[in-house]
DNA sequence: ATTATCTATAGATCTATAGATAATGC
DNA sequence: ATTATCTATAGATCTATAGATAATGC
């Protein structure tokens, strides 16, 4: 039953569509909404210029599909971990984790988020309400267990946001810097690998450290 | 003497190469290289197209120069504090500090340089020395009194490259983020620069709390 | 004379669509 | 018939330059 549903998928054919869909992606990631052009997405795609639009109608609403996509692989990643019952360090830790190894498996993510943000006033209304859930979910999940361990005396005094940007910008930076750093440290592919593995440890056990009373 | 000098200035008339010059800055800022145009600079700065090309001949010209100038200036931002005889934690606070606030006074400089380093190959290149120089300043400037105050056990051992990797990850990054913190908490331009003042704080007890054996 | 400024335009994009042709599903 | 794909092109940029005209410096 399960085999049958599985061998029986609708498309067999690659789908024109997807196939359009995963080029103008890469190339988004790559370079952003203004680099990237419907041309060069059907170049990558294997077809003409005029079928990206037969499909997606403009360039703008292709974008927004991915963008929307990728924000909200962005916000998950805050909540990646249930809240399972063991302490409260040993949580922070498997969140920060969960955090930076969503970001490390999307290392252009961080720069389609901040760039296209950044760049484009009207860009962040498409995204409000998710944003506002963003803001409620992730802020509330620390808010109570935050106020517990600090009445407890284990951490210092400290307000929910100011955790969660700490451990935003440690671990998102490490993919923005990407360049400065490769060049700086004269890194290839393996060497940044080697520099994600190191940080990630180091973001921890900065931000345990720094939460100490 | 003094007063004739300043009274004589050569230029009386707004040279207009430099009102171009800050026009371009201007946009260039806002928006980055890909997104202005040339038209834009010169409607900004009151003359026509061509105009620009007669002073600064390309827009890559024209954006390289302002570029180099925004490197200089970030790179300098950790630079500022001079190695005056204080603990080291005092000093180790004021560069903090004195970064964070060029930083401050300077909110578009990490987008742009982020950026035009994400989306040109080729810019790298173009600051390859000056950020070489920065390499062996900024991580030397660390290197010799870290490992004294490690094997004094006054700070836990680290080395320089994550130490100064998360300070400039934890100061950069609020202003990466403007846009959504901006709209994530209803914040007007009083309301951010409210949220600069907390994070400049808290920057620096997160980090010199992170130090600790 | 030289330098600064303007108008006009060539040539290179790029997006979006119109309209022709090929492929597919009843 | 309907859907997918292609060719061709209109219309909107945008950069860079040529060439005319105005302003300035000896």
């Amino acid at each position: 039953m399960v085999i049958n549903e599985v061998y029986m998928t609708e498309e067999k054919t690659p789908d024109t569509a997807q196939v359009i869909l995963d080029s103008a992606e890469r190339l988004f990631l790559e370079k952003g909404f203004a680099l990237t052009s419907t041309t060069e997405i059907a170049r990558e795609a294997g077809c003409n210029q005029a079928l990206v639009h037969y499909y997606y109608r403009t360039k703008e609403r292709l974008f927004e599909s991915i963008f929307e996509m990728k924000v909200r692989l962005f916000i998950r990643s805050f909540m990646a971990i249930g809240n399972r019952d063991i302490p409260f360090a040993e949580k922070l830790r498997e969140k920060i984790e969960a955090h930076f190894d969503i970001l490390a498996k999307n290392q252009r993510l961080p720069f389609l988020i901040m760039n296209e943000l950044l760049t484009n006033d009207a860009r962040i209304k498409s995204i409000r309400e998710k944003i506002e859930d963003l803001g409620h979910t992730v802020l509330g999940q620390f808010e109570a267990e935050l106020s517990v361990e600090i009445k407890a005396g284990r951490i210092r005094p400290i307000a929910p946001l100011d955790l969660v940007l700490t451990i935003i910008s440690m671990n998102v930076s490490l993919f923005l810097a990407r360049p400065i750093l490769d060049e700086l440290l004269g890194l290839d592919d393996a060497g940044f690998k080697e520099l994600v593995a190191r940080r990630k440890k180091e973001n921890v056990t900065f931000i345990l450290n720094g939460l100490r009373p």
